[in-house]
DNA sequence: CGTTTTTGACCCGCGC
DNA sequence: GCGCGGGTCAAAAACG
Protein backbone atom coordinates (compact mmCIF):
# COMPACT_ATOMS: atom_id res chain seq x y z
CA UNK A 1 0.00 0.00 0.00
CA UNK A 2 2.10 2.19 1.31
CA UNK A 3 4.95 1.36 -0.63
CA UNK A 4 2.99 1.82 -4.23
CA UNK A 5 1.72 4.99 -3.18
CA UNK A 6 5.28 5.82 -2.20
CA UNK A 7 6.81 4.30 -5.50
CA UNK A 8 3.93 6.51 -7.18
CA UNK A 9 5.11 9.57 -6.05
CA UNK A 10 8.26 9.31 -6.51
CA UNK A 11 7.79 8.41 -10.38
CA UNK A 12 5.58 11.75 -10.40
CA UNK A 13 8.61 12.82 -8.92
CA UNK A 14 11.07 12.14 -11.50
CA UNK A 15 8.34 12.33 -14.02
CA UNK A 16 8.80 12.14 -17.21
CA UNK A 17 11.25 14.13 -18.32
CA UNK A 18 13.15 13.03 -15.65
CA UNK A 19 12.82 9.83 -16.57
CA UNK A 20 13.54 10.61 -19.76
CA UNK A 21 16.65 12.39 -18.88
CA UNK A 22 18.04 9.36 -16.67
CA UNK A 23 17.68 6.89 -19.32
CA UNK A 24 19.16 9.24 -22.07
CA UNK A 25 22.45 8.57 -22.34
CA UNK A 26 24.16 12.27 -21.47
CA UNK A 27 21.49 13.79 -19.99
CA UNK A 28 22.69 16.71 -18.66
CA UNK A 29 24.58 17.48 -21.82
CA UNK A 30 21.53 18.56 -23.53
CA UNK A 31 21.35 21.96 -24.12
CA UNK A 32 18.87 23.12 -26.48
CA UNK A 33 19.38 25.77 -29.41
CA UNK A 34 17.27 27.02 -30.83
CA UNK A 35 19.39 26.90 -34.42
CA UNK A 36 17.60 25.58 -37.35
CA UNK A 37 19.57 23.63 -39.74
CA UNK A 38 18.17 22.55 -42.88
CA UNK A 39 19.02 19.03 -44.15
CA UNK A 40 18.61 17.66 -47.87
CA UNK A 41 17.89 14.35 -47.99
CA UNK A 42 19.70 13.68 -50.53
CA UNK A 43 23.09 14.03 -48.56
CA UNK A 44 21.99 11.82 -45.61
CA UNK A 45 24.50 8.88 -45.93
CA UNK A 46 23.17 5.44 -44.62
CA UNK A 47 23.77 4.17 -41.78
CA UNK A 48 27.14 2.35 -41.49
CA UNK A 49 26.65 -1.37 -40.58
CA UNK A 50 28.87 -1.28 -37.76
CA UNK A 51 26.96 1.59 -35.75
CA UNK A 52 27.58 1.80 -32.35
CA UNK A 53 24.82 -0.36 -30.27
CA UNK A 54 25.11 0.95 -27.45
CA UNK A 55 25.76 4.03 -28.91
CA UNK A 56 22.59 4.46 -31.00
CA UNK A 57 20.76 2.34 -28.15
CA UNK A 58 17.86 4.30 -27.59
CA UNK A 59 15.81 4.97 -30.32
CA UNK A 60 14.43 2.39 -32.54
CA UNK A 61 14.20 4.69 -35.42
CA UNK A 62 17.30 6.54 -35.99
CA UNK A 63 19.33 4.01 -37.36
CA UNK A 64 16.48 1.87 -38.67
CA UNK A 65 16.94 1.25 -42.45
CA UNK A 66 14.02 2.49 -43.88
CA UNK A 67 11.48 -0.34 -44.42
CA UNK A 68 9.51 2.62 -46.92
CA UNK A 69 12.39 4.33 -48.39
CA UNK A 70 15.34 2.94 -49.16
CA UNK A 71 14.76 1.36 -51.91
CA UNK A 72 12.82 4.37 -53.86
CA UNK A 73 14.52 5.27 -56.63
CA UNK A 74 15.56 7.13 -57.68
CA UNK A 75 15.08 9.58 -54.93
CA UNK A 76 12.90 12.92 -55.36
CA UNK A 77 14.91 15.67 -55.55
CA UNK A 78 14.57 19.07 -54.11
CA UNK A 79 13.54 17.64 -50.57
CA UNK A 80 15.14 19.00 -47.41
CA UNK A 81 13.44 19.98 -44.50
CA UNK A 82 14.24 21.95 -41.57
CA UNK A 83 16.33 20.41 -38.09
CA UNK A 84 16.49 21.87 -35.64
CA UNK A 85 20.00 21.19 -34.02
CA UNK A 86 21.58 21.82 -31.23
CA UNK A 87 24.63 22.99 -32.37
CA UNK A 88 26.28 23.52 -29.19
CA UNK A 89 26.12 20.25 -27.50
CA UNK A 90 25.02 18.24 -29.93
CA UNK A 91 25.03 14.70 -27.87
CA UNK A 92 26.30 11.30 -30.15
CA UNK A 93 23.41 10.23 -30.57
CA UNK A 94 21.43 13.35 -31.88
CA UNK A 95 24.49 14.19 -34.48
CA UNK A 96 24.20 10.49 -35.62
CA UNK A 97 20.43 11.06 -36.16
CA UNK A 98 21.09 14.08 -38.05
CA UNK A 99 24.00 13.03 -40.15
CA UNK A 100 22.67 9.36 -40.35
CA UNK A 101 19.05 9.79 -40.91
CA UNK A 102 19.41 6.17 -42.19
CA UNK A 103 15.99 4.93 -40.34
CA UNK A 104 12.37 6.49 -41.42
CA UNK A 105 12.24 8.52 -38.59
CA UNK A 106 15.81 9.69 -38.75
CA UNK A 107 14.48 11.18 -41.99
CA UNK A 108 11.50 12.08 -40.27
CA UNK A 109 10.32 15.53 -41.60
CA UNK A 110 8.34 17.83 -39.39
CA UNK A 111 4.89 18.71 -38.99
CA UNK A 112 4.57 21.90 -38.27
CA UNK A 113 1.62 22.86 -35.75
CA UNK A 114 1.09 26.06 -37.40
CA UNK A 115 -1.82 27.49 -34.80
CA UNK A 116 -0.80 24.29 -33.17
CA UNK A 117 -3.78 22.47 -34.01
CA UNK A 118 -4.05 19.71 -36.32
CA UNK A 119 -1.53 21.28 -38.90
CA UNK A 120 -1.67 19.91 -42.46
CA UNK A 121 1.22 17.94 -42.37
CA UNK A 122 3.60 17.15 -44.98
CA UNK A 123 6.33 14.76 -44.86
CA UNK A 124 9.13 13.86 -47.05
CA UNK A 125 11.81 11.28 -47.00
CA UNK A 126 15.11 10.93 -48.24
CA UNK A 127 14.07 13.52 -50.80
CA UNK A 128 12.38 10.56 -52.20
CA UNK A 129 9.06 10.64 -50.99
CA UNK A 130 6.21 12.74 -49.53
CA UNK A 131 3.23 12.64 -48.23
CA UNK A 132 0.61 14.53 -46.53
CA UNK A 133 -1.86 14.12 -44.43
CA UNK A 134 -3.94 15.82 -41.71
CA UNK A 135 -4.73 14.66 -38.62
CA UNK A 136 -8.45 15.11 -37.86
CA UNK A 137 -9.40 16.00 -41.41
CA UNK A 138 -11.10 13.57 -43.60
CA UNK A 139 -8.81 10.98 -45.06
CA UNK A 140 -6.32 11.71 -47.43
CA UNK A 141 -5.60 8.96 -49.17
CA UNK A 142 -8.17 6.52 -50.75
CA UNK A 143 -6.37 3.59 -49.18
CA UNK A 144 -4.69 3.55 -46.09
CA UNK A 145 -0.98 3.96 -46.65
CA UNK A 146 1.38 3.14 -44.16
CA UNK A 147 1.51 5.81 -41.94
CA UNK A 148 4.10 6.90 -39.54
CA UNK A 149 4.65 9.53 -37.06
CA UNK A 150 7.19 10.35 -34.96
CA UNK A 151 8.35 13.18 -33.04
CA UNK A 152 11.97 13.99 -33.85
CA UNK A 153 14.55 16.16 -31.94
CA UNK A 154 14.07 18.50 -34.70
CA UNK A 155 12.04 21.88 -34.65
CA UNK A 156 8.52 21.42 -35.06
CA UNK A 157 8.05 24.77 -36.82
CA UNK A 158 10.39 24.85 -39.60
CA UNK A 159 8.64 21.99 -41.89
CA UNK A 160 9.69 22.36 -45.61
CA UNK A 161 7.89 20.22 -47.65
CA UNK A 162 7.57 19.19 -51.24
CA UNK A 163 3.95 20.12 -50.74
CA UNK A 164 2.04 17.90 -51.81
CA UNK A 165 4.00 15.65 -54.28
CA UNK A 166 3.93 12.54 -52.68
CA UNK A 167 4.79 9.42 -54.11
CA UNK A 168 5.29 6.43 -53.47
CA UNK A 169 5.99 5.80 -49.94
CA UNK A 170 5.85 8.27 -47.28
CA UNK A 171 6.04 8.65 -43.53
CA UNK A 172 6.16 10.10 -40.72
CA UNK A 173 6.48 12.50 -38.86
CA UNK A 174 6.36 14.03 -35.53
CA UNK A 175 4.14 14.34 -32.73
CA UNK A 176 4.62 16.13 -30.20
CA UNK A 177 3.17 16.30 -26.88
CA UNK A 178 4.31 19.90 -25.97
CA UNK A 179 3.08 20.51 -23.08
CA UNK A 180 1.50 23.95 -21.90
CA UNK A 181 2.85 24.15 -18.57
CA UNK A 182 6.33 23.31 -19.56
CA UNK A 183 7.25 20.21 -17.85
CA UNK A 184 5.13 20.29 -14.63
CA UNK A 185 2.47 18.07 -15.64
CA UNK A 186 3.00 14.78 -16.15
CA UNK A 187 1.03 13.40 -18.70
CA UNK A 188 1.00 16.10 -20.99
CA UNK A 189 5.00 16.93 -21.26
CA UNK A 190 5.26 13.80 -22.16
CA UNK A 191 7.19 13.64 -25.56
CA UNK A 192 6.04 11.15 -27.66
CA UNK A 193 6.67 9.55 -30.74
CA UNK A 194 3.65 8.32 -32.73
CA UNK A 195 3.31 5.84 -35.66
CA UNK A 196 0.69 5.10 -37.42
CA UNK A 197 0.21 2.33 -40.17
CA UNK A 198 -2.06 0.58 -41.74
CA UNK A 199 -3.73 -1.81 -39.57
CA UNK A 200 -5.02 -5.42 -41.01
CA UNK A 201 -8.93 -4.97 -41.56
CA UNK A 202 -10.18 -5.84 -38.17
CA UNK A 203 -11.14 -8.69 -39.41
CA UNK A 204 -7.90 -10.21 -39.81
CA UNK A 205 -6.16 -8.02 -37.09
CA UNK A 206 -4.68 -10.56 -35.32
CA UNK A 207 -6.93 -12.94 -33.95
CA UNK A 208 -7.16 -14.07 -29.93
CA UNK A 209 -3.95 -15.58 -30.70
CA UNK A 210 -3.05 -12.65 -32.20
CA UNK A 211 -0.06 -11.55 -34.15
CA UNK A 212 2.09 -9.67 -31.94
CA UNK A 213 4.88 -9.02 -33.53
CA UNK A 214 7.53 -6.71 -32.38
CA UNK A 215 10.41 -4.43 -33.09
CA UNK A 216 13.74 -5.57 -31.40
CA UNK A 217 12.39 -4.69 -27.62
CA UNK A 218 10.73 -6.61 -26.34
CA UNK A 219 7.25 -4.99 -25.22
CA UNK A 220 5.37 -6.17 -22.11
CA UNK A 221 1.74 -5.45 -22.19
CA UNK A 222 0.38 -3.99 -18.79
CA UNK A 223 -2.79 -2.99 -19.33
CA UNK A 224 -5.61 -2.52 -21.63
CA UNK A 225 -7.97 0.17 -21.25
CA UNK A 226 -10.90 1.30 -23.52
CA UNK A 227 -10.45 4.82 -24.95
CA UNK A 228 -13.81 7.01 -24.66
CA UNK A 229 -14.85 7.75 -28.30
CA UNK A 230 -13.10 4.67 -29.86
CA UNK A 231 -14.91 1.29 -30.09
CA UNK A 232 -11.41 0.03 -29.92
CA UNK A 233 -9.11 -0.82 -26.49
CA UNK A 234 -5.76 0.58 -26.25
CA UNK A 235 -2.78 -1.51 -25.41
CA UNK A 236 -0.11 -0.41 -22.67
CA UNK A 237 3.25 -1.77 -23.27
CA UNK A 238 6.56 -1.28 -21.73
CA UNK A 239 9.69 -2.59 -22.17
CA UNK A 240 9.89 -5.60 -20.97
CA UNK A 241 14.07 -5.94 -22.07
CA UNK A 242 15.51 -4.19 -19.22
CA UNK A 243 14.22 -3.43 -15.43
CA UNK A 244 13.34 -0.46 -15.29
CA UNK A 245 13.30 0.63 -18.31
CA UNK A 246 10.71 3.48 -19.03
CA UNK A 247 9.90 2.78 -22.28
CA UNK A 248 6.51 2.81 -23.31
CA UNK A 249 4.39 2.52 -26.18
CA UNK A 250 0.53 2.64 -26.34
CA UNK A 251 -1.31 0.53 -29.71
CA UNK A 252 -4.60 1.48 -30.60
CA UNK A 253 -6.13 1.40 -33.64
CA UNK A 254 -7.42 4.83 -35.58
CA UNK A 255 -10.78 5.48 -34.06
CA UNK A 256 -11.48 7.45 -37.66
CA UNK A 257 -9.89 4.89 -39.39
CA UNK A 258 -10.12 1.10 -38.14
CA UNK A 259 -7.63 -0.08 -40.83
CA UNK A 260 -4.62 2.21 -39.26
CA UNK A 261 -2.75 1.43 -36.04
CA UNK A 262 -1.75 4.24 -33.60
CA UNK A 263 1.51 3.66 -31.85
CA UNK A 264 2.51 5.92 -29.60
CA UNK A 265 6.17 5.91 -28.15
CA UNK A 266 6.60 7.30 -25.01
CA UNK A 267 10.12 7.73 -22.96
CA UNK A 268 12.99 5.71 -24.19
CA UNK A 269 14.91 3.29 -23.75
CA UNK A 270 17.60 3.06 -21.07
CA UNK A 271 19.56 0.34 -21.76
CA UNK A 272 20.89 -0.86 -25.53
CA UNK A 273 18.76 -2.73 -27.47
CA UNK A 274 18.63 -6.27 -27.22
CA UNK A 275 20.75 -8.30 -28.52
CA UNK A 276 19.30 -11.64 -28.44
CA UNK A 277 15.42 -12.25 -27.56
CA UNK A 278 14.18 -15.13 -26.25
CA UNK A 279 10.86 -16.75 -26.25
CA UNK A 280 10.25 -17.51 -22.74
CA UNK A 281 7.16 -19.33 -21.80
CA UNK A 282 3.97 -17.14 -22.18
CA UNK A 283 6.24 -14.81 -24.22
CA UNK A 284 5.23 -16.73 -27.27
CA UNK A 285 1.87 -16.53 -26.83
CA UNK A 286 1.46 -13.88 -28.88
CA UNK A 287 4.18 -14.86 -30.93
CA UNK A 288 3.15 -17.01 -33.58
CA UNK A 289 6.67 -17.76 -34.71
CA UNK A 290 7.56 -20.91 -34.02
CA UNK A 291 4.04 -21.83 -35.01
CA UNK A 292 4.03 -19.77 -37.99
CA UNK A 293 6.88 -20.17 -40.83
CA UNK A 294 5.61 -17.50 -42.29
CA UNK A 295 5.75 -15.15 -39.97
CA UNK A 296 9.05 -16.71 -38.68
CA UNK A 297 10.64 -16.25 -41.44
CA UNK A 298 9.80 -12.82 -42.04
CA UNK A 299 10.95 -11.94 -38.33
CA UNK A 300 14.35 -13.97 -39.15
CA UNK A 301 16.45 -12.10 -41.00
CA UNK A 302 18.34 -13.49 -43.56
CA UNK A 303 21.33 -14.33 -41.03
CA UNK A 304 20.62 -17.66 -40.55
CA UNK A 305 23.08 -17.66 -37.38
CA UNK A 306 21.09 -15.10 -35.76
CA UNK A 307 18.22 -13.76 -35.89
CA UNK A 308 19.06 -10.69 -34.31
CA UNK A 309 22.09 -10.41 -35.53
CA UNK A 310 21.32 -9.86 -39.79
CA UNK A 311 23.41 -10.90 -42.21
CA UNK A 312 25.92 -8.05 -42.78
CA UNK A 313 24.09 -6.41 -45.72
CA UNK A 314 20.72 -7.00 -45.03
CA UNK A 315 19.45 -3.44 -45.32
CA UNK A 316 18.59 -4.56 -48.62
CA UNK A 317 16.60 -7.65 -48.88
CA UNK A 318 13.63 -6.57 -47.38
CA UNK A 319 13.17 -3.87 -48.41
CA UNK A 320 9.44 -2.17 -48.61
CA UNK A 321 8.17 -1.42 -52.37
CA UNK A 322 7.92 2.00 -52.45
CA UNK A 323 4.87 1.78 -54.38
CA UNK A 324 3.15 -0.22 -51.58
CA UNK A 325 3.62 1.46 -49.02
CA UNK A 326 2.33 4.73 -49.82
CA UNK A 327 2.44 6.51 -46.75
CA UNK A 328 1.15 9.72 -45.52
CA UNK A 329 1.33 11.38 -42.13
CA UNK A 330 -0.97 12.42 -39.80
CA UNK A 331 -0.18 13.96 -36.96
CA UNK A 332 -2.25 12.70 -33.36
CA UNK A 333 -2.81 14.74 -30.76
CA UNK A 334 -0.33 17.45 -31.42
CA UNK A 335 -2.45 18.84 -28.66
CA UNK A 336 -0.58 21.78 -27.43
CA UNK A 337 0.76 24.54 -29.18
CA UNK A 338 4.17 24.24 -29.90
CA UNK A 339 5.15 28.04 -29.97
CA UNK A 340 7.91 28.63 -27.80
CA UNK A 341 11.57 27.55 -27.52
CA UNK A 342 10.67 25.88 -23.67
CA UNK A 343 8.32 23.35 -25.35
CA UNK A 344 11.21 22.49 -28.14
CA UNK A 345 14.01 22.36 -25.36
CA UNK A 346 11.68 20.35 -23.43
CA UNK A 347 10.84 18.43 -26.50
CA UNK A 348 14.31 17.47 -26.97
CA UNK A 349 14.78 16.61 -23.50
CA UNK A 350 12.36 14.01 -23.86
CA UNK A 351 14.70 12.26 -26.21
CA UNK A 352 17.87 13.30 -25.86
CA UNK A 353 18.87 11.74 -28.94
CA UNK A 354 19.42 8.36 -27.00
CA UNK A 355 15.79 7.77 -27.32
CA UNK A 356 14.36 5.28 -29.59
CA UNK A 357 17.86 5.23 -30.89
CA UNK A 358 18.82 1.70 -31.67
CA UNK A 359 16.33 -0.35 -32.55
CA UNK A 360 17.54 -0.39 -35.79
CA UNK A 361 20.68 0.07 -34.84
CA UNK A 362 22.43 -0.35 -38.32
CA UNK A 363 22.48 -1.45 -41.69
CA UNK A 364 23.55 -4.96 -40.29
CA UNK A 365 20.53 -4.96 -38.10
CA UNK A 366 18.40 -3.36 -39.98
CA UNK A 367 16.46 -5.70 -42.17
CA UNK A 368 15.14 -7.18 -38.96
CA UNK A 369 14.95 -4.44 -37.36
CA UNK A 370 12.41 -3.25 -40.10
CA UNK A 371 10.09 -6.47 -39.74
CA UNK A 372 10.41 -6.62 -36.37
CA UNK A 373 9.58 -2.63 -36.00
CA UNK A 374 6.29 -2.78 -38.34
CA UNK A 375 5.32 -6.15 -36.88
CA UNK A 376 5.31 -4.67 -33.99
CA UNK A 377 3.15 -2.21 -35.05
CA UNK A 378 0.79 -5.11 -35.98
CA UNK A 379 0.44 -5.21 -32.15
CA UNK A 380 -3.28 -4.17 -31.56
CA UNK A 381 -5.51 -4.79 -28.89
CA UNK A 382 -8.53 -6.41 -28.87
CA UNK A 383 -10.80 -6.03 -31.36
CA UNK A 384 -14.30 -6.82 -31.63
CA UNK A 385 -13.48 -8.75 -34.61
CA UNK A 386 -10.67 -10.57 -33.19
CA UNK A 387 -12.74 -13.51 -31.75
CA UNK A 388 -13.68 -14.36 -35.23
CA UNK A 389 -9.90 -15.53 -35.18
CA UNK A 390 -8.42 -17.46 -32.60
CA UNK A 391 -6.10 -19.45 -34.46
CA UNK A 392 -2.60 -18.31 -32.85
CA UNK A 393 0.36 -18.79 -35.13
CA UNK A 394 -1.85 -18.13 -38.43
CA UNK A 395 0.15 -16.43 -40.41
CA UNK A 396 -3.10 -16.01 -42.59
CA UNK A 397 -3.79 -13.34 -39.73
CA UNK A 398 -0.75 -11.63 -40.15
CA UNK A 399 -1.68 -7.79 -40.22
CA UNK A 400 1.07 -7.36 -42.34
CA UNK A 401 0.52 -10.14 -44.89
CA UNK A 402 -1.17 -7.24 -46.70
CA UNK A 403 1.54 -4.81 -46.67
CA UNK A 404 4.00 -6.22 -48.75
CA UNK A 405 7.25 -4.93 -47.33
CA UNK A 406 9.56 -6.08 -50.02
CA UNK A 407 9.13 -5.67 -53.77
CA UNK A 408 6.45 -8.40 -54.33
CA UNK A 409 2.99 -7.02 -53.80
CA UNK A 410 1.90 -10.51 -53.18
CA UNK A 411 4.67 -11.22 -50.67
CA UNK A 412 3.92 -11.68 -47.16
CA UNK A 413 7.19 -10.24 -45.23
CA UNK A 414 6.17 -9.40 -42.60
CA UNK A 415 6.21 -9.42 -39.44
CA UNK A 416 4.64 -10.67 -37.51
CA UNK A 417 7.13 -13.12 -35.79
CA UNK A 418 7.44 -13.96 -32.83
CA UNK A 419 10.28 -12.14 -31.29
CA UNK A 420 9.31 -10.41 -28.78
CA UNK A 421 7.76 -10.99 -26.00
CA UNK A 422 10.06 -12.80 -24.33
CA UNK A 423 12.26 -10.73 -21.59
CA UNK A 424 15.69 -10.34 -23.22
CA UNK A 425 16.80 -13.07 -21.03
CA UNK A 426 20.66 -13.33 -21.97
CA UNK A 427 21.91 -16.56 -21.28
C1' DC B 1 8.94 -22.64 -13.68
C1' DG B 2 9.39 -18.29 -15.63
C1' DT B 3 7.31 -15.01 -18.35
C1' DT B 4 3.41 -12.69 -20.53
C1' DT B 5 -1.46 -11.54 -20.81
C1' DT B 6 -5.72 -10.35 -18.79
C1' DT B 7 -8.42 -7.45 -16.14
C1' DG B 8 -10.40 -4.91 -12.26
C1' DA B 9 -8.94 -1.45 -9.16
C1' DC B 10 -6.49 2.44 -8.08
C1' DC B 11 -4.21 6.87 -8.87
C1' DC B 12 -3.91 11.27 -10.76
C1' DG B 13 -4.02 14.94 -14.32
C1' DC B 14 -7.21 17.89 -16.14
C1' DG B 15 -11.41 20.34 -17.34
C1' DC B 16 -15.52 22.26 -15.57
C1' DG C 1 -14.02 20.53 -5.34
C1' DC C 2 -15.81 17.06 -8.29
C1' DG C 3 -16.03 13.91 -11.89
C1' DC C 4 -14.15 12.03 -16.05
C1' DG C 5 -10.84 9.69 -18.47
C1' DG C 6 -6.36 7.93 -19.12
C1' DG C 7 -2.35 5.44 -17.30
C1' DT C 8 -0.49 2.03 -14.17
C1' DC C 9 -0.52 -1.62 -10.78
C1' DA C 10 -0.81 -6.23 -9.42
C1' DA C 11 -3.09 -10.71 -8.73
C1' DA C 12 -4.61 -14.48 -11.30
C1' DA C 13 -4.62 -17.06 -15.42
C1' DA C 14 -2.42 -18.67 -19.50
C1' DC C 15 1.29 -20.54 -21.97
C1' DG C 16 5.29 -23.40 -23.50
Amino acid sequence: MCSRLLKRRMENYQGDLADIFRAGAGPTDLVVDDTTTTVPFPDWPSIPPDSDPIKDFGDPFTHTGDPLLQNMDPPLPGFSYNINIDQKVVDDNREMMIKRPASIFARMLQISPTNGKLPAVTLSNHGQTAAAAIVGSPRVLESPPPMLLSNTNINHRNLVSPSSSISKGCLVETQISSPRNTGIKRRKSQARKVVCIPAPAPANSKASGEIVPSDLWAWRKYGQKPIKGSPYPRGYYRCSSSKGCPARKQVERSRTDPNMLVITYTSEHNHPWPTQRNALAGSTRSQPSKTNPCSAASKTPPNPHDPLKPAPNPAHDHKPDQNTVNAHVKLEEMDQEIDNNVDEAEFDEGFPGGSYTSIFASDSRSNQSEDSFFADLGEIEPDPLDTLFTARGNKDLDPFVFYDWATNDTNITSSSTNTSYGEAKQG
